[in-house]
DNA sequence: AATGAATGAGCGTTCATTCAT
DNA sequence: TATGAATGAACGCTCATTCAT
């Protein structure tokens, strides 16, 4: 996924990147801090290994950004961002059936999550949202988008079902995708049969969409 | 899920802990440390912070645990085998039907996950994984085991698959399951859905053990 | 009291300030930079602040004032100058008797100290004195000018008196009046004492002035 | 004035200074950090001046101190803890007279402003009152004691007095002296006329104490 | 088995100052 | 005149680790 522009950011020090050098000071940042994130984790991101890689005191680096915590959060803004366009696309696109595009969907989801980026952001993104409230609204936010592109579907697909049962399908469906991220993922253990299980879990829950809950939303057996 | 008893834990500098007593303390600093991890997160686990919780000098908690790795490891160990002995139980239980036994794994696992020790402690795990081997190590063993229970049953019931098959069907169920753990965890956002969601996604796992996949292993549809 | 004209100060860039809205921009400097003073102390003026309530950038401050230093000894010269120019108007001012002078100059000096600018610039440049040279001097120039007024004064009133003796009644008298500022300056936990406490210094001290001392300047007594 | 001892200090990290080599240390830092005061002044005390002077490693100090907050209290202990003690042996000083003992106080007062310590640590006392709450109770605790002696022997002087007129006597008194400090103070400008200025407000402020006010604590004369 | 004492590297951040434009 | 950009030293503080007792 194309990360978004560093324009939509706005994080950093009001006043600063003004200039085509301090804009693509302020751009490069990101980018940097993004590649730490990926090589040391969120722990071993630290202002000074931005600014060394950088190759710019840690005094300019405060410039551009003067807490960390608000580098971090344009960072997280810049990912999410840049997910938040990509399923407003795939809201739009157009296609021949719902089951068509519920799959492209999970598709997607599936592909991404074997991208690099992905494989190593989005389980950091998962434990720093146990202890961050911010960090929970901006995954929450994230997922909500993703979920109403599902919630979309599922509707057209079932129109018998209720709002609440539309709304459980959905979540059912994104959180068993978000798990094979630490198994399929980039380089991890099962890499080598991610094409088959993105098959088989796919289908099952376009299965799910479909067919299921053979469970209503209020326990019952149908 | 019951901690694994210190005896099993062998991490800590050799020569020490040779009596009771310091066996016990060996044990109530993982123990502790454990809380901390909860509390603070992984990277708000320091020796200090262990050490003022039980009392004790970081002079001396460097006695038992040379260095913060030692003690991280044990840790880890101490949550894994855990597991693995849980699992083992799951095992060999006595059940009607591999159904039934298959609906026994997939229940105790989604409940597990709501446990506030489960939810807090997995995504560090998984994000841990990404950049420490054994800490990767350790979490394939633990889902190695998870999935040879899935394996057995699955076999059980479709005797007409290969190994191959199989084994995409366990890694599937076990993977779907686990993101699961970052939506209705203990205190996530959707945790009042956890009924409902478990229910939803435990039938479309079964059937996917018991009817799928309707793609073959080799990627060509039944 | 009225501060001094910008033109009176001169410690800026030579070269800059050359036309009106420099010197204005100048003069605006120092009086953001009191302002700064009151507000968080000697120690918490920092260029940075100074621009930012200025709206300037630190870059530009520093066109103005190349040096903290140069900043600082032109605030202190504004001051200073403040109280020069009022010390000269109370030795010029006409009235009725020496005593009523002498009143009238103790009655200022007292009131004034109830300030708040007073109050928190004192103390200021008091310990400033201790460890700058040109702050001692500054402030002994002001405390000379201060002091030369009552010796006019106590001259008038004691011409049997030698100028060694005139002086120390007067830096007796400036040195007595000068500790009260932090007892019962602005907002000092004895403010509320200051009308009675203003009457019974300044009595007794214009009584040092018409009897005192008992003690010759040699220790003697008389 | 003799500093209090270390042993009446107990700001720094609970379970320090347990041994003697401990003891000596936490000493030592605090005397070490009095000598960076009068040398560069409150603003010019860091944490690291003081390891540096002292040959110990930052991390060291902060074992003694964890902050530096904590060192600075510590410091402003010690020292108003000795005058205390000095205010506290004044008031039981066996003396022939009232007139004797105010007389003794007041000489005491007077020469320790001489002192080196005292010149340089004062008028940081009263700067940083300006601004912290805490250092301006310590001062005001400081005071209170010191005029406390001082309204015992006006009351016994002048039994007629009412507690306010008796309390604004002390007040005065003791604030007219404070000012001397920056003048006659160790290495000031007036230095060398300490002695006579000495005699000169002193035998004043005894006369204020016996004679005065002209003025009663309600504005009318007498 | 336990302590207090000590180190040294690294952290995020501040700030006076410099500089090209 | 004025800006944004950049530096580098210093700051208070944290922390894993070491060590003598």
């Amino acid at each position: 996924m194309s990360p978004a522009t560093p324009a939509q950011v706005k994080r950093h020090r009001p006043g600063t990147a003004a200039y085509d050098k301090g804009r693509a000071t302020a751009a490069a940042i990101l980018d940097v801090a993004r590649d730490v994130v990926l090589e040391h984790g969120l722990r071993g991101l630290t202002m000074r290994k931005i600014a060394a890689q950088i190759g710019m005191s840690p005094g300019n680096l405060s410039y551009y950004y003067a807490t960390k915590r608000d580098l971090l959060e344009d960072l997280f803004t810049l990912v999410i961002t840049g997910y938040l366009e990509e399923f407003e696309r795939l809201r739009q696109m157009q296609v021949d059936s719902p089951v068509a595009q519920l799959r492209a969907v999970l598709e997607f989801v599936y592909d991404d999550l074997g991208q690099r980026e992905t494989t190593y952001f989005f389980p950091e993104l998962w434990a720093a949202a146990l202890r961050d409230d911010w960090a929970e609204e901006q995954m929450e936010m994230l997922y909500r988008q993703y979920r109403s592109v599902l919630i979309e579907i599922v509707t057209t697909l079932r129109p018998e079902l209720d709002e609440q049962a539309v709304t459980d399908i959905a979540l059912t469906i994104s959180a068993s995708i978000e798990g094979h991220t630490v198994f399929i993922g980039h380089k991890r253990p099962h890499r080598d049969r991610a094409p088959h299980i993105k098959a088989l879990i796919i289908e099952q829950l376009i299965s799910l969409a479909v067919d299921g809950p053979r469970v209503r939303s209020d326990g019952s057996r149908r």
